[in-house]
DNA sequence: ACGGTTTAGACAAACGTTTGTCTTGGGCAT
DNA sequence: ATGCCCAAGACAAACGTTTGTCTAAACCGT
């Protein structure tokens, strides 16, 4: 791996992680245990607990049916009655709320009685209560796209890990879908948004991190990958091989990366005096995520009868489809013409010929997105506006130095 | 908007109150008019509302701001002191109850008043006011595995299509937390879970479905392929092609399909009169999701030396990693020996050479899991508690019939 | 016996909705 | 004028939590 600049770089000293668990333990306990003491019941001691525990399995038998047979879950109330406390202390003992005293006797009671009747605290009414959901939005154009879930693989970790759950929502390029679902994710209490590849409009009321996002806008960090320095792997790569005459692939135009990788492409080509023909520029259109984008494409350029002897493909899917294109107009990957990826997915690496590619560390960019917004929702605010994560260039077996031998024309 | 198809609802039963009631105090008392009168009083137009609309933004001023300096979005009661009505007035034009008798004039104010604040009810607080939430949770045990995020993007579509949203968690085959992550969607109001490939362990009080589950639960509905059906397309085409020695590899023991698998292909190859030889049978064991997990077993096998004609892999991503095993001990397919995988994933279309399989419609299965849980969710009794789909063969490249010149030995 | 401090918990008010019941005046027919 | 009905909307009680404030008793030292 290649030492690489950053272009922004979050901060180390952040706030902590996020308490959506409760695990704080105030060591309040061991106060005294020798009472065999009658339970302090204010109004008076003779007349005993209204609800004993013993007989008042009526308190939690009143918890009605629901309409589809199971029993609703025991709520707070209905657990304090059942001991014969007021909801708001069974909170604050099962919560380890610092600084009530509550006698150690009492609290087992409770956590026993919480056991014993798995009680589970709503996080609905808790999240009305604290204006805290401690959930997020996932927008992503595809779910059964291996880009899209690797990043969401990344994603998924890290908030996990931080006690975050998250909605996702799919729209499949959809400008009224990319408009509709943030205001819904953010209805349902999302505290902040990720997007991945997704052309959003404008800013929302809540932190916003995009993967691969397509524009700049205000509020929104992007993570994306070091697009010039891939094309400086790529390029450089098939200039050392001795390739002058290089096809390209161009992204569709509604794909993210397309402008800054072409970008990115069209200036390491003038540093490395490569010439970047028109007639040798192909350019993707069809919204898919099967090899069958790329194979049409290069079909038509090949019947320019232009000679290459390299092609640089916008992704590894579309890679696959142009080697197979290659292949039935009966020309070698690659002794006639190398060719190369971007992204390595999974199967780059089990296609045959193993694919060179470029990869992008899809999962670790799902996760610094993560990472990022999180700190952002915590109330961080020196985040970058853009943080760029370094390609890697994978050499396997789709590039060879030029053949002057080769079949080609 | 919602999906409001709310079964008979029972409601008329008053809950009882337990608790003694608390008595509310009117919360009226903050009307700043003290000048005025109390309230504009219902039909005497002469006193003009005490919000007049241009210029009570106070109300809507009032709104605080929130630690990430973005604003809080407006609430009912917001809206209803800014049109000088009573929230619950707002809430009955705003989602239009019927047997409610509202003005036109009235209800165009609201509307318009919510347009212009741009008024996004909270899910969070309806969902706890209705005990409804529009959401289910999705477990699975990988997010970056083609077959899991198929079926997911079937189940993704089928929900939102619907109006529902989903948290999804994946578990990594860990058993605990295949074991917590149920609580904890529950916890966050799921009304309904579906689990891919996953070995839950006991029943759940609402309504789950399986996607390839692992065993049978109650209350569990398990959306599986029809196993026979699939041993039966692979196995006769292969026989019909002439195979007669054939390898088998069994999944991994916490795959679900695993066992059905397994017994389908024993029972079908009985009935063809196939033998399934054990120095023929490799076992996979590996959690993996890359053609590594085919390769080494394929290797083992082959250094026991046993002839061979086709081997059956457990899935496409394994017939990936044997047949690049077979390739590099000098071993063509399907010259030599033919290859039959299980899913069609995407990338067995475009893999070299592109890959015969049994196709799962991963999608639709998918689909028809969400379909069920819904139905389920909405009361429906009379589900079945196994529903298998077909799968298809898939015939491509890697099987070919039985060569008698074949190099094998 | 006295006042002060702790302790153990009750109480009530939120959070933002929805929904059953009530109230009030106006309109209408008598 | 009287009675009745109806339209229009207020009112209050939920849903299940959390949290600030309050109180009664117990404990303490003198």
């Amino acid at each position: 791996m290649q030492p690489l600049k950053e272009k922004g770089e979050v901060g180390a000293g952040l706030p902590d992680k996020a308490g959506a668990g409760e695990s704080r333990k105030s060591r309040h306990n061991d106060s005294r245990g020798a009472g065999e003491e009658k339970r302090p019941q204010y109004g008076s001691k003779d007349p005993p607990l209204q609800f004993k525990e013993g007989t008042a399995e009526s308190a939690v038998a009143r918890r009605k049916e629901n309409k589809n047979g199971g029993e609703k879950p025991v709520s707070l109330k209905i657990l304090a009655d059942y001991l014969g406390l007021c909801p708001a202390t069974v909170s604050v003992v099962l919560n380890n709320v610092p600084g009530r005293s509550i006698p150690a006797e009492t609290r087992e009671r409770v956590r026993a009685a919480a056991r014993k009747f798995n009680y589970q605290p709503s996080l609905l009414a808790r999240s009305l209560r604290k204006q805290r959901t401690f959930t997020v939005g996932v927008l992503v154009p595809e779910l059964s796209d291996g880009y899209h879930t690797m990043v969401m693989s990344g994603i998924g970790d890290h908030l996990m890990r931080e006690g975050y759950f998250y909605f996702s929502a799919h729209h499949r390029h959809k400008p009224d879908m990319i408009e509709e679902y943030p205001r819904l994710l953010l209805g349902r209490g999302a505290e902040g948004l990720i997007t991945i590849d997704t052309a959003l409009a404008h800013a929302l009321p809540v932190p916003v991190v995009a993967v691969a996002g397509h524009r700049k806008i205000a509020g929104v960090t992007n993570v994306v990958l070091d697009h010039k320095r891939a094309a400086e792997l790529s390029l450089r790569h098939l200039h050392q091989l001795g390739h002058r005459q290089i096809a390209f692939m161009r992204g569709q135009p509604f794909s993210a990366d397309s402008d800054d990788r072409w970008k990115s492409i069209v200036s390491v080509a003038r540093e490395l005096g490569l010439e970047i023909r028109a007639d040798l520029t192909i350019q993707l259109e069809r919204d898919l995520t099967s090899p069958e984008l790329g194979y049409p494409v290069v079909q038509e350029l090949l019947q320019k009868r232009r000679k290459f002897t390299a092609l640089v493909s916008f992704n590894d899917i579309a890679a696959i489809g142009a080697i197979r294109a290659l292949r039935d107009a009966n020309l070698r990957v690659p002794e006639d013409v190398s060719v190369i990826g971007f992204d390595d997915i999974q199967v780059a690496a089990y296609h045959t010929p193993r694919l060179t590619t470029i990869r992008q560390p899809l999962r670790d960019m799902g996760e610094t997105a993560a990472r990022i917004l999180l700190q952002r929702m915590q109330g961080f605010r020196d985040y970058p506006e853009e943080f760029a994560v370094p390609p890697e260039l994978i050499t396997r077996e789709t590039t060879a130095a030029v053949n002057p031998r080769s079949r080609r024309r």
